[in-house]
DNA sequence: CGCCGCGTTGAGTTGTATCAACGTTGGTGG
DNA sequence: CCACCAACGTTGATACAACTCAACGCGGCG
């Protein structure tokens, strides 16, 4: 669809820093999908600002969101040479891209994602948590925790995101996720002001729902 | 339970080496539970040896196995300085330990770390199609050609888990395991010599069933 | 032998998927 | 400005896969 993408090299362009390796920045408007599964991975990427998400796919069509991506989070990872993720921009972001070798000749690059790396491999444990174990209404309330930071309380959430890619995220159909959403705001735990705007009124309650995640 | 752990120091004692850092190995007996969810974080491990899977839980007591680890697998990753697993070992194994300052100082150690996190981060990527979009006999047939390497295809393969364990990883119950088990026999593709020693029969099938994993 | 843990199988229940209709919103063009 | 349309969301009725509860089988060990 909207492929409006645009490159431009690192700020170094005069010497080339050893350090600050010659990676190049993408600014990507949302819902363009910025790489696809199974591609032969040459670069590793970085999210500047925004959101992107990470699918994968079934032979007969069946979608997985495998991971939701924010500023510092990193993607691109290949198993052997290709990609084994498909990434999508959420919102307009920018997007870091760096050559694989550089792996070797940056440290502090190297140093910065192998922290990445750990924090999302804990993402990614606490969400195969919620896929194996949660029934829908609990996926839903962990979701939209995980979704409203600590610090914005009484504030107002934006979902960027359709009811399809929250149930590809979830493992569950864009039905029951409605639903979920329909049930948290019966009991009075959330109020939705629009299909896509939500705001947590009961947080105690949906955290003991999601199980203190 | 059976709680035989015995430590020692790294092989050079005499003259600590920078890069070699102090690691100390383990030698740990099966069905012993290396370290516990919640516990402050202050190292991070490695299976030399053995099979190792990390657990989580939710306060009612559902539990799920979110990985399983072998030789070369790195565990001990922590959430806010506190672990974010429970890790227990199905076999006998030898784990080596790294405090984790020493990814500050130890390039080397920090550089094979980095490779690991990317191969595991691939494999819950997998994991999570699998929690979130295949049938109960597809996980479970996903499952076993997991654990069984393209080099054996004859060959009979011991599981050191039981139907409890399978399905805490599959996120399914005893039951469902199985089931599925008995309903891979039922239509050889895979032959059970005993409860816990499968042989594949039909690779293509299993592969077909799993969407081509 | 007889117990105990683990596995299998059956019968009935339930949560989520599926199929289908209807509602809402935002954009476009008459 | 309003009518129309398309995409997205909600809600209801029904179906079905997996869960639950329960009985039974089997193998290893004291």
């Amino acid at each position: 669809m909207r492929q409006i993408i645009e490159e431009r090299t690192g700020s170094y362009s005069r010497r080339p820093q050893p350090v600050e390796t010659q990676g190049s920045s993408l600014r990507v408007a949302a819902h363009t999908t910025v790489l696809h599964e199974g591609d032969p991975a040459r670069r590793i990427m970085e999210v500047v600002d925004g959101a992107v998400m990470l699918t994968k796919l079934l032979p007969d069509g069946r979608r997985q969101v495998v991971e939701l991506l924010g500023p510092g989070d990193v993607f691109g990872l290949a198993h052997a040479d290709a990609y084994a993720c498909s990434a999508e921009t959420l919102t307009p972001a920018t997007i870091a891209t760096h050559e694989r070798s550089a792996l070797e000749r940056d440290a502090v690059l190297a140093a910065r994602l192998l922290r990445r790396f750990e924090a999302q491999l804990c993402v990614m444990h606490s969400h195969a948590l919620v896929l194996g174990r949660m029934s829908a209404l609990e996926r839903v309330a962990f979701f939209l925790l995980r979704l409203m930071p600590e610090s914005m309380v009484g504030s107002t959430l934006h979902l960027s995101m359709t009811r399809q890619e929250i149930a590809d995220f979830l493992g569950l159909t864009l039905e029951t996720v409605s639903r979920a959403f329909s049930e948290l705001k019966r009991r009075g735990f959330v109020a939705l002001l629009r299909a896509d705007e939500v705001r947590i009124q009961d947080r105690g309650s949906m955290r003991r729902l999601a199980g203190a995640a």
